[in-house]
DNA sequence: CTGATAGTTGATACTTACTATCAATAACTT
DNA sequence: AAGTTATTGATAGTAAGTATCAACTATCAG
C-alpha cells in the first residue's frame, strides 16, 4: 500500500539530478546507510567507512537529508540521530532504549497543521514531530 | 483563559520543593530567563551573567527544564533553543528568521497520540512537536 | 581521448553545546 | 555556631559538526 523508495540507483540518480557529482565516497555513504535500518549517528558511518573522510561523511549526510532520502531526528535530549527515509512525508517513533525507528504517516497531524494556519500569525514553513516509545522488545527485556 | 505561571517566587519555590538549594547563582539564572521572552541559547545567559560560571548556567537550565518552567526546543537544523514556559502542556511555533517563540495548546495532537497508542507497538513515553514559521514582522521586513 | 573547468575531498583546526572532575565554597540543619 | 552536604567554577574533555584550502577528480567541450 505504502510505496517504498530509495533503492540505491534511485538515490544516486536523485543526486545526479540535483547537479551533483557521483563520487566513490558518495556511493559508499549511500551504500552504508542503505545497509542500516534503525537509527545511527554520523560517527557510526564515519567509523564504518575508513576510506572516507569525516568531513565528507557529514557533507554527504547533509545532502541526503536535503534530498529526502535520509531523516535527521533527535532523541529527547537533542542528540541527533539519522534514519533512512522510506515513506513520502512521515513522522517517527523512536525507542529511547534501543534506538529502533519506525516511520508512520498520519493525516491527523497534517489536518492539525492546516487548522493551525488560521490560528497562527505568520506563515508555516515546516514542522517536526517525534513520538518517543519503549518498543516491545525493550519492554520485555527490562525487569521493572 | 489560559493561566500563566512562573513568576519568579513560584519558580524558586518549585526548586525548593524539589529539595534543591536556593543559591544566588540559581536566582540569577531564573531572573535572567524571566527577563527574556523569545528564544535564547545557554550561551546568551552565560554571557549575560558574568558572575555565574558556565557550568552552573548549563546545570541550572537543565534543572529548570526538568521543573517545566523552561522549554528546550530545536531549530530545524537541530540547534538547541530555550524558551520560558508559561502554559501547562503545550507545543511551540518558532520563527526561523528571528527566533520568536509562541506557545500553543491544542487537543488535536493529544488526541492523535491517544489514537497512536492503538497503532504503535510499545509504550509511548513522550513526544516532541515544533511548528516552524516566518512571523508577521519577518514576513513584512523581507523584500522577497 | 585529451585538457580544461569546476565540483569534491580530507587533514587540520575551529566552533558550539555541553559534561566530568574535584577542590573550594556556601546553604540548610540542629 | 558548627557540621554536613549540596553546589560552584576552573579546567579539561566529548559530541557533533563546520571552515579552510591545497590537492584531486568527475564531467564536459573539443
Ligand atoms: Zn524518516
Ligand atoms: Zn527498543
Ligand atoms: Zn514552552
Ligand atoms: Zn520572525
Amino acid at each position: 500500500m505504502i510505496s517504498t523508495r530509495t533503492s540505491q540507483p534511485d538515490v544516486i540518480a536523485a543526486l545526479e539530478d540535483a547537479g551533483l557529482r557521483i563520487t566513490g565516497q558518495r556511493r559508499q555513504v549511500v551504500a552504508a546507510i542503505e545497509r542500516r535500518d534503525g537509527g545511527f549517528s554520523a560517527e557510526d558511518i564515519a567509523g564504518e567507512l575508513e576510506g572516507v573522510g569525516r568531513a565528507t561523511v557529514y557533507r554527504t549526510l547533509k545532502l541526503l537529508v536535503k534530498a529526502d532520502v535520509l531523516c535527521k531526528l533527535a532523541l529527547p535530549d537533542g542528540t541527533p540521530m539519522y534514519s533512512p527515509s522510506r515513506l513520502e512525508h512521515h513522522h517517527h517513533s523512536v525507542c529511547t532504549s534501543c534506538g529502533a525507528v519506525e516511520e508512520f504517516r498520519d493525516t491527523t497531524v497534517e489536518r492539525f497543521l492546516r487548522s493551525l494556519t488560521r490560528e497562527i500569525e505568520g506563515e508555516i514553513v515546516g514542522h517536526r514531530m517525534e513520538v518517543f516509545i519503549r518498543c516491545l522488545s525493550c519492554l520485555g527485556s527490562s525487569s521493572s
